[in-house]
DNA sequence: GATTGGGTCGTTTTT
DNA sequence: CGACCCAATC
């Protein structure tokens, strides 16, 4: 077997580690997922049969790329491993086993949006202050139950949650939670953390389903073992119990999903309850300079809850990391966009060796204007996602109300979606009747007339589930493309959007458009066996925003959670400021501190060769501008790893600068966005790159920008110039002063 | 029941 | 700045 001879002797221990429990610790970059696929092809090459291999990642995109690159070693066999992500693989055994629970097999999975509404619903309904029981908070305390296993039952009887919920004066959450339960089992449906916490009931309270499954899974692998919770860890122990083949791999360094419950300590209780565990380290990273790998080392060692581990790398030394201090916002981002060019034409790099990271989603928009000004393709990971824009999330939930009629917040959707003449009376009055009467709403439904009699409504209420029901033949009849085809046309939601004129409207409907096309492709691949709509709602219920493919050639923007096992030649880090990063919230509590810490080391390690961190002075908040510190995490960087860049970052910075070095022009332009000419000043002068000429330019004494050379077209002595601009939204140009300013 | 306008409020990170 | 909620009208 040759692809062992490419392993060092810790990986290669830790590849031919067969039977037994066994630990991974894997420092950033040292390797661990080539660790894992190599395993696991080394385990099929020993005999052992793909089916009775579970492999759980983080993201779907993790489990897929481990699945071609085991697929490229054992070939076709790689199919049949059980492989995805905790939530979509114990979906998929829930789909099968879920009726011993009560659920059928067309469970809904709620996300947080639809979680937050039931909570939200109930909360009015109990007239409930909803500052003191904000759903996001309700929601996030129920959640961390469940992913500590505590069920509504034990939550009521527990002294200990309720000690925390009434320091706070919120004493009726656990009775909200029971409430939550009934109504999410009522709908037939699962929020993400039921998908853990009842694989748990299903596993621990039924013995011959536990069996089955310790019989299916001989050898389980778990990757990012630093980011599982209590919930996860259970499920697995569990599973592993019979055969006791279980490997975990992970980085304590690296645990930053302390909010979903994650549980660091995990790897502490793996180590107690698998005393005789084989621990490996895998310390040496192939990914970055030394300089990077000192510097992150320098940061994490102020952290006190770490594992003994050294991180080293025999890589070259590298640059040292630039430290970029700006004014604002917009000027960190002109900053940012400035350089990346300029290092684009320096190195010949392509865009998609440049990532910027950022603490929070909103930190986004200042960049992607400055990089639209200088013409950098860029992509977003995260944010708001397709499967979360309106009208994707209404057409989903016809498709989601068709499979499972008892879907209350898909109901709630689309009943009056297009306008039927269904308003919120109606609606409420069916829901209270459903929940007095206990009567599933969907039945309350078709006998409407019999409750409250015939009219206008009941009329518009029976042809809309006669629509329903049609909508139900279809799925049961045709595959998930033509059903959802059939279903966009008749409910009326693509001409309902066709006729909006607006270009919002009709992006909406190219949108809903993609949708029906992702669904045919769906339908259309070899790789998914059940082409079933409820298979396809399940499968997009679960993907996350890390799982965008990354292989087009832009630069990608993204907040350091969601970079997680990337890297990247260059990477920029933005937004170093104290009460951002590390955020505020998390300064309170010393242990968030370290967290937020790792998170700083997690940015760090992305970059294989070239690192810049970036402040700046004034930050909006708020829509108010506020004064802003550098972040203690600068201050715990070594100095030796850091460059303070000087940069010319302010008109009057650029105006002191050597007058020797500045000429000025008259400058006609039409608009400020398309590229103009200007004269190169000095015939003597010939730039040999463009990056090496810079030109300010003022306007009627207060409007001022700069502007970058893209092109030198030295037969004519003039350069093309693009401009970007600060101050004023758009700036029509009729005249200005140029200053152009020769770097060498 | 639908539409419009004004006012308020808030900001971590994600399966 | 923008998303969301509520009250006042059609």
């Amino acid at each position: 077997m040759n692809y062992l001879d490419t392993l060092n002797p810790s990986q290669r221990s830790a590849v031919e580690h067969i039977d037994g429990p066994l630990m991974v610790i894997a420092g950033a970059g040292s390797g661990k997922t080539r660790v894992l696929t190599y395993r696991i092809a080394y385990l099929i090459g020993n005999g052992i049969e793909p089916f009775h291999i579970l492999a759980l990642t983080f993201t779907n995109k993790a489990s897929k790329e481990m699945r071609d690159r085991i697929q490229k070693i054992v070939g076709h066999e790689a199919k049949n491993i059980w492989m995805g992500t905790f939530h979509s693989v114990f979906a998929k055994i829930l789909r099968i086993e879920g009726e011993k629970l009560g659920y059928t097999s067309n469970f809904t999975i709620y996300d947080t949006e639809d979680a937050q509404s039931v909570l939200k619903d109930i909360l009015k309904e109990w007239n409930l202050d909803d500052k003191l029981y904000k759903p996001s908070y309700v929601y996030h305390r129920i959640s961390k139950a469940k992913n500590a296993l505590v069920s509504w039952k034990k939550y009521l009887q527990s002294s200990e949650w309720a000690f925390e919920d009434e320091k706070h004066g919120r004493h009726r959450i656990g009775e909200i939670y029971k409430e939550y339960a009934s109504r999410c089992f009522k709908a037939n449906a699962m929020d993400f953390d039921d998908l853990l916490f009842n694989t748990n009931l299903l596993i621990s309270n039924f013995e011959e389903i536990r069996q089955k499954y310790q019989q299916k899974f001989q050898y389980i692998l778990i990757d990012e073992f630093q980011d599982t919770n209590i919930s996860q860890y259970s499920i697995t122990r569990m599973l592993a119990d019979k055969h006791c083949n279980i490997c975990v791999v992970g980085d304590d360094a690296q645990s930053i999903y302390s909010f979903r419950g994650a549980n660091i300590e995990n790897i502490l209780n793996f180590q107690r309850d698998y005393p005789n565990v084989k621990i490996i380290k895998l310390e040496q990273n192939y990914r970055s300079t030394q300089n990077i790998v000192c510097a992150a080392n320098s940061v994490i060692k102020h952290n006190k809850f770490q594992l003994e581990k050294k991180v080293w790398t025999a890589n070259e030394k590298g640059e040292k990391i630039r430290l970029l201090k700006a004014n604002n916002e917009a000027e960190e981002a002109r900053l940012i966009a400035l350089s990346i060019f300029e290092e684009k034409n320096k190195r010949g790099l392509s865009n998609n060796h440049f990532a910027i990271l950022y603490r929070t989603n909103a930190q986004s928009r200042a960049l992607e204007e400055a990089l639209r000004r200088l013409n950098i393709k860029y992509k977003i990971i995260g944010g708001m996602s397709f499967y979360q824009r309106k009208e994707i999330k209404d057409m989903i939930a016809y498709l989601r109300f068709s499979v499972n009629p008892l879907d209350e917040e898909a109901f709630k959707r689309i009943v009056n979606y297009p306008k039927r003449g269904i308003g919120e009376n109606t609606i409420e009055k069916l829901l209270v009747t459903s929940h007095e009467k206990n009567i599933p709403f969907w039945n309350v439904l078709q006998q409407y007339e019999s409750f409250f009699g015939k009219s206008r409504i009941s009329q518009a209420i029976n042809e809309f589930v006669t629509l329903i029901k049609s909508f139900q033949i279809q799925i049961q009849q045709k595959d998930a493309y033509e059903a959802a085809l059939y279903i966009a046309k008749m409910s009326g939601v693509l001409r309902e959007l066709y006729e909006d004129k607006t270009p919002e409207g009709k992006v909406r409907y190219e949108n809903v458009q993609e949708l029906l096309n992702s669904i045919k492709a769906f339908t259309d691949s070899p790789e998914n066996t059940d082409k079933s709509l409820t298979s396809f709602l399940q499968q997009i219920a679960l993907v996350s925003t890390a799982d965008t493919e990354l292989d087009q050639d832009a630069v990608t923007l993204m907040t350091i959670h969601a970079s997680k096992g990337l890297e990247f030649k260059n990477v920029y880090v933005v937004g170093l400021e104290e009460n951002l990063f590390p955020s505020q919230t998390m300064i309170e509590n010393r242990e968030d501190l370290e967290e937020e810490r790792r998170l700083f080391y997690v940015a760090i390690t992305r970059a294989e060769q070239k690192l810049t961190l970036s402040y700046a002075l004034q930050r909006y908040r708020n829509g108010k501008l506020v004064a802003c510190e550098p972040s203690r995490f600068l201050f715990e960087i070594d100095n030796r790893y850091i460059e303070k860049v000087q940069t010319v970052s302010s008109f009057s910075d650029f105006e002191n600068s050597s007058p020797s070095k500045f000429s000025t022009q008259s400058f006609f332009s039409q608009h400020s966005t398309t590229p103009s000419y200007v004269h190169i000043p000095s015939p003597s002068f010939k730039p040999a790159s463009a990056s090496e000429l810079r030109v300010g330019m003022r306007v009627e004494h207060q409007k001022f920008g700069f502007g970058i050379i893209s092109e030198i077209d030295h037969n004519n002595q003039r350069a093309k110039v693009l401009f970007e601009h600060f101050g004023e939204k758009t700036l029509i140009l009729s005249y200005a002063k140029l200053m152009i300013h020769l770097l060498n």
